[in-house]
DNA sequence: TATTATTTTCAATAAATTTTGAAAATTCGG
DNA sequence: CCGAATTTTCAAAATTTATTGAAAATAATA
């Protein structure tokens, strides 16, 4: 396979990915083209090799950004913006995990908290199931935080080595 | 706050919750509704308790089976249909890892591999680029199916147990 | 088997999301 | 400060995804 055509596949199976995770198609897209790239691209660049309009590119590079994937990069007696992606795949997992769990995590941990103390006799059928329910993610939720906390904290090496020796 | 509000709150979050996460709302919505629910319920019952159509309770139910989440149970006497969910949310947790992994993951894995034989001279720095990238998604990738596999396998004791010492 | 209850399908419709592109705002060099 | 280059915004249009509801299929009962 040459090299443009394994780059198209990968973009666009990157952007497919995306979708299923609540990414849009175009957002993953920029990601992907980016992280192929040995060196940064303008806005311009972007908008031709992906055949998107200037303001979607624009967004999802603001997004990007957001999520701390991509940096703005100057190059010096240059007027236009260069971006580009962090190349470490493991920095990228860090990243990705970090904001998910600060968007959707914790206000879900803190949702469960409230609902976790809803009134009624714990006697009541109803009102046991509920409360088994929302403690029940309430924990595992807890784990999850905390686990993900330290994986944010860890190194790649340490990491892969632990779970090596965890997981046989 | 009393039990109906609550419920509501939850099973609305976890709607909201779910699209972040590729999984349409109302699907989302009838699984935390079942989730809390002590005994199994129809179609109608959760038709009526969500406001959505016969046609809509009926594909999401069925993909909540496919997705192995809920199942169909039969009540001696009744002639309707009755639903329930699994309510042991590690179970829960590990049936959703290993679902997206065999139909997200491994598919992604397959064609990284076919993506990292790329023609093209090494020292090309465009191909170098390609190659590391897919090399590196490839690695971690492959490092997370062994990992998502055991957790699979895992008893939630054993693994909440071993994470903590892991873990700090 | 005929009748009725129940489930399933799917074309049409509605809703939500993404994309466009041109105008406005901003930035930079002279 | 002026003018050109560049970036940003956002209402309108296009696209994608979800939902409806009625008809068809299926299953249970008598």
């Amino acid at each position: 396979m040459k090299l443009t055509e394994a780059r198209q596949q990968f973009i666009s199976s990157w952007g497919a990915f995306g979708t299923h995770w609540g990414i849009n198609r175009t957002m993953a897209q920029i990601h992907a083209l980016l992280l192929v790239s040995p060196d940064p691209l303008t806005q311009d660049d972007i908008m031709h090799e992906l055949n998107i309009s200037r303001g979607n590119t624009n967004m999802n590079i603001r997004e990007l950004i957001n999520w701390g994937l991509v940096e703005r990069v100057l190059l010096t007696g240059e007027r236009k913006e260069y971006f580009s992606a962090e190349k470490d795949i493991w920095k990228v997992v860090k990243q990705i995990v970090k904001e998910r769990k600060k968007r959707e995590l914790e206000p879900m941990l803190q949702l469960l908290d409230k609902l976790e103390a809803v009134e009624g006799d714990k006697k009541d059928k109803q009102v046991k199931a509920f409360v088994d329910t929302v403690s029940g993610i309430k924990k595992l939720g807890k784990q999850a935080d905390k686990t993900l906390d330290t994986m944010i904290r860890a190194e790649e090496s340490w990491f892969v080595g632990a779970l090596m020796k965890l997981f046989k």
